[in-house]
DNA sequence: GTATTTTTTGGACAGTCGTCAAGACCTTCC
DNA sequence: GGAAGGTCTTGACGACTGTCCAAAAAATAC
């Protein structure tokens, strides 16, 4: 009987996923139009040869990567709107995460808005950027269920919108902190304090 | 009495303006990662050697075509905003004027979706970066503020998140647009509607 | 233990890059 | 007319790129 399914594909797989991890050090560190294959070798332990082993093509690699970058950063959020149980719990949960997200993974989430910025010129990236920009609009729309929920109101607009405007909203907050804004995280999370009432959480106002 | 003031830096000027204008012809093209100094001259009527005449260096040039772009992008709204009567007359001329923008001017714009990403990388882009944006912003609070006062009804967000909004909204558009996604527009246009009536139009709903 | 296969190395390759400088071309002025 | 200075081209430079390959090294099979 077989002890383990395949340890030969495992191994090659695993030293993939390795390598993978090297790249998205080096890419998110120096963006995409300054990541060289070398680069990434030196992030890891081999040289650079070995790259072409375990990988077809450069795109090969980063897309690699890219995958894992998903895998990574979906996590957390989920965690926070399955514990609350209130709205207002919901709402602190919320914005921690937002903030450590930032304050934590900040040069990773760039990367992000750079290679989507690259899917918008090379058709190599689209089907993977589309993937992970779905899933991540998901989880928000998971996120602003639980409060709607919480709220006792309906969503008021469709998920695409309302990960607009997160998307938005992260994106000038991540220029802003690179920038050395000491208040983007705050007004970050003022910002989304703000959207989230408006979109679920405003009881019938008078006016 | 002087003529012309100074026909001398007048023709220098005007020089940068027109290899400028070939850059962003280069880069909007390829985007940043691809697109190198030869060539942005190919797309002028000069050798490449003649851009170190006018520009100090690669990024003195991007900079200056960047702000080519900046001046080109923001008149079309102010105009629309200026001559609407009505509510729905801003909203169809208004829609419009976003769904001809992508038609049009996609490449230029995922440019600056390029740019800006770049920005999160490279300090040298961060200054007119961020004066783009906030140019951006402004033109958006103008109107919606329009719309706001058509509408009979105060803006209940600040200017920022409004800018989040339909910045990520427009690039969900140009991604799906220029992956071949024939909806893309009106998908954009529904989306924008609905925000808008969200934000301001919306009079007191029973529910 | 040797033989075989998998893995890794480091260098070579054909290009491309940004930058620069020497000289040609052109306009302007005396 | 020629001198002067601004403008432009051409070619070169060193460095860097992605890719590929022969051979060394390591792991595995026998």
């Amino acid at each position: 009987m077989p002890r383990i399914a395949s340890p030969r594909i495992d191994k090659f797989a695993e030293r993939r996923a390795e390598l993978g991890a090297a790249a998205l050090q080096a890419l998110a560190e120096l963006g995409y139009a300054r990541t060289s294959l070398r680069e990434i070798a030196q992030k890891s332990e081999f040289s650079h040869g070995v790259l072409h082993y375990y990988f077809k093509d450069k795109l090969d690699l980063i897309l690699c990567s890219m995958r894992q970058y998903k895998a990574r950063c979906v996590v957390r959020y989920d965690k926070v709107t399955a514990e609350a149980t209130s709205f207002d719990e919901l709402m602190t949960g919320f914005l921690d995460v937002l903030g450590e997200t930032v304050r934590r993974e900040a040069p990773l989430h760039r990367l992000w808005y750079d290679l989507r910025a690259q899917s918008l010129f090379d058709e190599g990236f689209r089907t993977d950027v589309a993937e992970i920009d779905k899933s991540l609009e998901k989880m928000m729309w998971r996120v602003m269920s639980r409060f709607a929920e919480l709220a006792g109101e309906p969503l008021r607009l469709p998920a695409s919108v309302i990960y607009a405007t997160f998307d938005g909203l992260f994106q000038q907050c991540l220029l802003k902190y690179l920038s050395g804004d000491r208040q983007a995280i705050s007004s970050l999370q003022k910002n989304v304090r703000l959207v989230v009432v408006q979109l679920v959480g405003a009881p019938t106002r008078l006016q």
